[in-house]
DNA sequence: CACACTAAAGCAAATTATTTGCATTAGAAG
DNA sequence: CTTCTAATGCAAATAATTTGCTTTAGTGTG
């Protein structure tokens, strides 16, 4: 009685959000974009479309649901020996990774909820924070994260978003390189 | 004979057009983004919905389109002087406009269309030349493009799509200040 | 200006997606 | 084991979308 609005996470629930993701996933792999529907998506899961709507609410919500989870970083960044060379693998990964056109198609299916697309930016912060905070262990002297979100985060998701410039190892050097500097 | 494939640009088409984003301009102020449908454009419209399917294909291709005409810039950007000048200018106005709960809407629906988002980007470009060109007539020494838009319009960007930090004079003068430093 | 041509719009029927009320299932708590 | 109820399933009702065909109105020609 003391749980009011209790919300329920595991069993059923778990396994049908799973079933869910997993087939946008594999219908999103064959699938243009535009054909993708909630009945078709409903049928792959084993699911009952009503589910889909009453539990996401639409189609934007639930691609936007399914992009913030594959966005989110499965491993911390890899440690290098220092924190700059921590920063450069870093960014060379996050960009060779996030401009794939699967990735492309994510990131501005999660930019259409506001909720999701903090959600990814908090994401990238906290894995330039382990840079920090291993930083900072060695002894070293730490950047400053805003700064690095707005000039090397920023850069690299503006070009996914907006623009058809390159994403390449040359561009990756040059934005850590002037940040550093 | 020799005009093939060829399209319809003034008259009824136009007058169609406009009433259309008219529409959507018009329910966009009053109507939360979830509740908008086609139907209801249409009927504000003073025409059929299917007219609307034919021409946009669906809703997130109409608001992607309506949002890159209202993003289109209607003048240059004012001519301060001196090009540090112009830039800060522009840098603090643009900030200021982008970052409305509106133009944040429709940053959002452009972001859904690729072909649309580069166009925005091109506005954006084209403005920054126009004070780059501006600043070579006087005998300055002209900035640097691409590092514009990575180190101006790409934080800001970022900031209205990923971000829940403020976006105000400080920031803006910052901005600019790094970039010319 | 009249005429032919046809892209674009209208209309309405057919299809498909979405919503909703009620019945059922299966976690969670006692 | 039993009770409680959030979450799902099901199916009927509603709403959106697609589509074939008709009509309207720019465009170009004589």
């Amino acid at each position: 009685m003391s749980t009011r609005e209790r919300v329920r996470f595991g069993g059923r629930s778990a396994r049908i959000q799973e079933a869910v993701h997993q087939a946008v996933k594999d219908l999103s792999a064959r699938t243009p974009r535009a054909d993708l529907t909630i009945p078709m998506i409903a049928a792959k899961a084993g699911v009952t479309p009503s589910t889909i709507y009453r539990r996401w609410g639409d189609l934007a919500e639930l691609l936007s649901d399914v992009a913030v989870s594959r966005l989110r970083p499965i491993a911390d960044p890899a440690d290098c020996g220092s924190q700059e060379a921590d920063l450069a693998a870093w960014t060379e990964q996050f960009m060779e990774e996030m401009s794939s056109d699967a990735c492309r198609g994510m990131i501005r299916d999660a930019c259409a909820n506001p909720n999701d697309t903090k959600q990814c930016c908090g994401f990238i912060q906290d894995q330039l924070q382990v840079i920090v905070e291993r930083a900072e262990a060695r002894g070293e002297k730490p950047f400053d994260l805003e700064r690095a979100m707005d000039q090397i985060v920023a850069p690299i998701m503006y070009r996914i978003l907006f623009s058809a410039k390159p994403l390449d190892i040359p561009y990756s050097r040059q934005l850590v390189a002037d940040f550093l500097k």
